[in-house]
DNA sequence: CGTGTTTTTGCACACCTATGCAATGCCTCG
DNA sequence: CGAGGCATTGCATAGGTGTGCAAAAACACG
């Protein structure tokens, strides 16, 4: 195993000093005839800067650390697989920790702390929250943090989500103009700034249209106590459903379905939440409110170089609109086609 | 924003040299009076050691690069998680590139030229190849290659998958034993060792039970794909079919049902191959054979490990038998419960 | 050609830690 | 009490790059 190539190998073969070639290749001022000589050393010689001693001398690593929950929800790789692509685009790497299941305050931390010690250049959470603490060592250590599809009041923290008041609303009003009057929610992790939001949203929009939401009950996000939660709802009689996010409302359907035998949209309209691809598959063909990832991505992705490259920036707290997209699970409203 | 504090100021607090306050903060020999005295000035600081630094020096920057194709299939967000959570548990960090859809040998040749750059200690090539020029790269920077889920004769690189052939053995086994005469077969992607040993594995089998495959179509483990090639399956009549892996299989049996009024598996058997959590949900309750995720990443991760930590150690070929999952999506034989 | 201005270049240092080497201190055993 | 062995410590340097500063070069203009 040869050892590396230096920039002092390079200006010695091209007859220049370091700095020289320090300056080619991260695009300072140079003459074109040296910049000549320097490309053509390099590459006869292979070099590539080497980029651990450019960060440790710039401050800078152009790692971007990505700290995701919930990958068993399609949601999230989706999202994964656009954050890992646009930040390449800008000339940055992606960092990736998981948190586990049931993991704490702590566990955050000690994923923080890591991240603080590589360096990175920002942090983009993904449906996990800060404490105080936290956030205010980041702040101090000028690393900005992004929440992606999670609000946090009172943080100060840049976040971007979709618009989930608004979403709950448009599901209430597609389901009473559907006719429905026993309407239920299984709702998004209480927990969470999104379940909260789509809850109230959605149960303030029955109010006003004057219709009691049925039952209300934490899916907590998650397959086995959505299905639980769902017999407790339907205790009470029930022609319709909201389910938190399109990960519950599969297993919803699949209980309803496989199990109770019950028709949906025929005994039961189903809505989600998210339109992960799945939701367009036949066997689900679930109605359910989008959540534009691909712009939210984009915008976080934004946000945050925003933040790096001018660390005066205001964090700021983005909410994008996304429309309820009909399909079979659901009963349509007559005007609606 | 506050200067970092580095293990010089940690030092001087302590009232020690700056290399007793490496060699506590790295494992060296160091008496436990010092030790003492250097972790409270550090407490007191909030000092964390410098990792580019470290890893400047080490030449070792504990982070392993992770390549993913196909993060559509829910298997590998599944496989993901357990690299990240894996690796993190042995020290190291995940940097993770996504490669586009149709991405050709000089995005990989990218991505590989920047994992390089980034000093990581090996990488992960999960589903995706490696032109022999690249391997050669990687060999003389003398940075471990592990192929996961993706086999590549010849190449000398480690590698870890399921036993494949074996597995689409089991298949042709367990349909004949169905009393199945009429099994077609959607090929995972030809162009991988996966999808060929599969088909392979299955269609010898067949054979040597006496039977002849009705046919075989490659579906790129694609969705839309799978659904296309399956129309020119059931133009010959058919009873059974062997999907490449899940995620084709849900596109096939939606295909089934709600397009075509088939039952499954009444009128066709339809047996997967991953065995990913969507295959318990009960609107598909698929027969798959089960490819031990868990399994498979840690053994990539002990081999990556340990040709990290020993330059000479051997790559080896892994397979991984898993089993075949009986659900409700095939015939089962009388004999089987 | 001389002077003033801009661009280019090299020098030296900074970034922060790990580690070889020599020196120091401590302990043990005869 | 002295010699020898061992653990510990500090000094100095390496690792590879970016950048401020001053010198040198190139250029413009009268």
């Amino acid at each position: 195993m040869t050892r590396r190539v230096t920039s002092f190998d390079v200006a010695a073969r091209a007859g220049v000093s370091q700095s020289a070639v320090s300056r080619v290749f991260s695009g300072a001022s140079a003459s074109k005839a040296t910049a000549d000589k320097v490309r053509e050393a390099a590459d006869a010689l292979g070099y590539r800067p080497n980029v651990l001693a450019r960060s440790l001398i710039t401050g800078r690593s152009r790692i971007i650390g990505l700290v995701v929950a919930y990958l068993g929800n399609p949601f999230y790789p989706d999202a994964l697989e656009r954050f890992s692509r646009d930040l390449q685009d800008e000339g940055y790497h992606t960092l990736v920790f998981t948190v586990p299941e049931g993991a704490g305050e702590a566990d955050t931390d000690r994923i923080i702390q890591q991240m603080l010690d590589h360096q990175v250049d920002g942090i983009v959470l993904a449906s996990v929250g800060l404490g105080d603490a936290l956030a205010a060592r980041c702040e101090a250590a000028g690393i900005p943090v992004v929440l992606f599809n999670r609000g946090q009041a009172g943080s100060g923290l840049a976040q971007v989500t979709s618009a989930n008041r608004l979403g709950g609303a448009k599901v209430a009003d597609f389901l009473v103009a559907g006719g429905h009057t026993r309407i239920g929610h299984v709702a998004g992790w209480q927990g969470s700034s999104t379940g909260r939001d789509r809850t109230e949203g959605f149960v303030a929009r029955l109010a006003e249209l004057g219709q009691d939401c049925v039952g209300v009950e934490d899916g907590r996000y998650d397959h086995a106590e959505a299905v639980r939660v769902t017999d407790l709802l339907l205790g009470k009689g029930l022609d319709a459903l909201f389910v938190g996010n399109d990960h519950m409302a599969f297993a919803v359907m699949d209980h309803l379905r496989c199990a109770l035998g019950l028709s949906v949209p025929n005994d039961v309209s189903v809505v989600g939440y998210d339109d992960v691809p799945m939701a367009a598959f036949a066997a689900y063909d679930l109605t359910t409110v989008r959540q534009p990832v691909g712009r939210m991505v984009k915008t976080t992705v934004a946000a945050l170089i925003n933040q790096i490259e001018d660390k005066s920036a205001q964090a700021g707290v983005t909410e994008i609109d996304g429309p309820l997209i009909l399909r079979g699970s659901a009963r349509i409203p007559e005007g609606l086609q």
